[in-house]
DNA sequence: TGAATAGTGTCTTTTAGACATTATACC
DNA sequence: GGTATAATGTCTAAAAGACACTATTCA
């Protein structure tokens, strides 16, 4: 950078800048599937469509105290594993102004991802249909509970597949997978948020021997409780070293 | 977003945005080692250390359009794989003011990268000391020709360090490797550029088999010349379908 | 005891590493 | 023919999938 062009920069009323925005997928799982939380829009444009929540970054805030900030705002959530995606900058991806926005996933554990719903802050769940189809990934699509389509506003649904193809790319070798489950969980459970992810079923043994391999899982010594059957040892995720 | 929240965003004077700018970590391969292409700062701050070649996002243009109006403009080179890397907001990493920087990555076959050194836009080659250090990845040092260090400038070399980090990530899973390449290319070129961004040696047999059940790579019928052994099939990259 | 799932043993297939051998070009 | 590297064959080891079998809890 060349310092007349760092001065033209420099100068806040030199050059026009973009507005900056996050936005943030906000992921659980309900019954079994990936599910995202999303808000109804009220207002033009793309009014009654569906889109993830954000909000700007201040001008002394980093981009990940917004994304925490957006969070706790429009989710009630004081925290939750959160991640930068992407930063998704099309000319005309707001119709109102130039935004550009730095997309987050947020993964939430079953009891935060409740508590959002519950919030009062006007977020519904939207599971994510995400074929198999390759290692490219295939379009995602949001549906209701009734399995209606939740048409989504902006280029968000770009954003949703990029967070499924992210969040698959990563499950192999990062701890992603336990940022989704409570504390105590399964190899069950464990193998089913896999599944889940990946859209495809996994081999039992084949699953227990790799987790189990890896030295991620402590054993907690106690066990699944309310089962109709044998109830399942629980393990507790421990970082490794 | 609620409406109040966005009209306060809206009006440009309500509240200051941060400034937006791109960098560029542009990498290719010098003596069967990672480079990348630093620039020397003249002025403060940092002055006399190394920096990404960077620039702002104009208002009218796109993340992507301002890394290659950077690549064009900063070393002189028409087009290049560029892929988007991460977005860096630390509120103190410029101290003249806030400035968001999304990093991209620049990926340069030698032709171009001996191009870009002989621009005249001042750039120079710094080799990349990436010691294994198991997935997590060390830290990354910027050598010069003689082996002494090039201090960075900024967060920068966080950004290096990244940079490495995705390149040994995709590797194995997407066509990265051949953007480094020349067109035409032998089995053992592109094992070493394996080798030189994972720092590791590799197996040859094993890498041959790999490579070839891929399905990448079509023999160009042609061999090497100007050997003076016997000399290697030349093949070229073609993306599976 | 039956039902349902947890957990394991084992066989096969696939993939990767190690190492040696053969092939081919130039000198 | 010597030399240096290309290219391949083969053995072994490790990992993953398939499938069946045993174990354990509740009703």
């Amino acid at each position: 950078m060349t310092e007349s062009e760092f001065l033209a920069g420099y100068d806040p009323a030199a050059f026009e800048r973009p507005a900056l925005a996050v936005d943030l997928v906000l992921l659980g799982l309900r019954a079994g599937r990936l599910t995202a939380l999303l808000a109804e829009r009220r207002q033009h444009p793309y009014a009654g469509r569906w889109a993830l929540p954000g909000g700007f970054v201040g001008i002394a805030e980093t981009l990940d105290a917004a994304a925490e900030r957006v969070l706790r705002e429009k989710a009630g959530i004081a925290r939750a594993r959160l991640e930068q995606l992407y930063t998704f900058g099309a000319l005309d991806r707001d119709p109102r102004m130039r935004i550009v926005s730095v997309a987050y996933l947020a993964l939430l554990p079953e009891p935060a991802f409740a508590a959002a719903l519950d919030s009062g802050k006007g977020l519904a769940a939207a599971t994510l249909a995400v074929p198999w189809a390759g290692e490219a990934g295939g379009p995602v699509s949001a549906l209701s509970e009734r399995g209606e389509p939740r048409a989504l506003a902006f280029d968000h649904a770009d954003i949703l597949a990029l967070a499924v193809l992210r969040l698959r790319g990563k499950l192999d070798y990062s701890d992603v997978a336990f940022a989704l489950l409570p504390e105590h969980f399964t190899l069950r459970q464990l193998q089913d948020v896999h599944a889940a992810i990946l859209g495809t079923p996994l081999n039992k043994p084949a699953f227990r021997r790799r987790m189990l391999d890896r030295g991620w899982l402590e054993p907690t010594g106690a066990r699944e409780a309310g089962t109709a059957f044998r109830p399942a040892e629980l393990y507790r995720f421990r970082p490794s070293r």
